[in-house]
DNA sequence: CGTAGTTGCTTCGAATCCGAAGCACATTGT
DNA sequence: ACAATGTGCTTCGGATTCGAAGCAACTACG
């Protein structure tokens, strides 16, 4: 609310550009992996496993939007797309008339084991090669703490669908 | 070369969702800040960053690619897309016929300082906050190291431009 | 000098992505 | 039951992305 402006020293700077040039090379490498292999994009990996991860293989749509990071419509289209080719199936949820629960099939899932092996290694290769054991616990315990706040506090973005009202005038928009 | 295929542990693949999924999150916040802030993308702001940081203004096409994550014809789409806006000034290197200079104008700089206190706004409250100096130091460094072996180690991307001849037949292409 | 191979950047076509708007079902309050 | 509001997902239009192919300028080497 009164935090005055301040600018970053260079630690920060270095953690976050080390943050975001590291995830995006190793996410270019994984993907460029997941196309050789199984001809998947990245999301479309990110929801086969999500769904596999699932004790009966499927989500709500909404669920898997949830666990990946990625705009609604994204997430259509590409569940349109793998259904397209046989990897799950959509079906109609029994509670919620407009829910669409998503089942990955058995081909699905023989595409994921095949990816897998592949993926793994690049993993291995690439991020945890140079890290000790230390550096991948210090990761993931400071990296999931990010992670959750991150996901408590929408930014500004993830707005109630449309500004209920004037409440949210914070005096940002422009024009 | 005769690492047997393992799997990941707990803990490893804690570090690499949380990696993946914060930086995404903080990636998408930071992109829509810098849309309603100066109506930049992500990658148009790092462009305009890495020329404002250097002293002369202005490197070579090839430079700043290196310094950003990303494709050759993506970087030209961003350069000219900022040079219609008149953010950022295009000639011709003295040196090399087909090398071209990128310039950041005054008025980049501009656009640059208008949306910087916004952007180091969010990564305290999103990225920082909920970190400890140590945290942060840790993380840079962490991240430092892989993100600086994964720059040494294409992964199988970076080919030489056109796989020398036919050493590449896997056999993996599809029909 | 002339030819071959490299390197810097752009063009091209297709895929992917997002936000806004829209549609249909659900829920709530009266 | 009806209206108002919220929620789940899709459609739509446009922006951004990439890899492959192409063009032009450099370099090496005979």
């Amino acid at each position: 609310m009164s935090s005055p402006p301040r600018s970053l020293d260079e630690t920060e700077l270095g953690a976050y550009f080390a943050l975001i040039e590291a995830s995006s090379l190793l996410k270019h490498a994984v993907e460029e992996q997941l196309r050789e292999a199984g001809d998947l994009s990245y999301v479309q990996f990110q929801l086969l496993a999500t769904l596999g991860d699932s004790p009966t293989g499927s989500r709500r749509m909404t669920d898997l939007a949830d666990g990946v990071v990625y705009s609604r419509s994204g997430l259509t289209y590409q569940a349109q797309t793998l259904e397209k080719r046989g990897l799950v199936e959509r079906t109609q949820s029994s509670d919620d008339e407009r829910g669409i629960t998503v089942t990955v099939t058995a081909e699905g899932r023989a595409v994921l084991a095949d990816v897998f092996p592949g993926h793994v290694a690049i993993l291995d290769e690439l991020l945890f090669a140079p890290l000790s054991r230390s550096d991948v616990e210090a990761l993931a315990d400071i990296l999931s703490r990010a992670r959750d706040h991150m996901r408590q506090n929408p930014p500004r973005s993830a707005k109630p669908r449309r500004r209920r009202k004037a409440a949210a005038g914070t005096g940002r928009e422009r024009t």
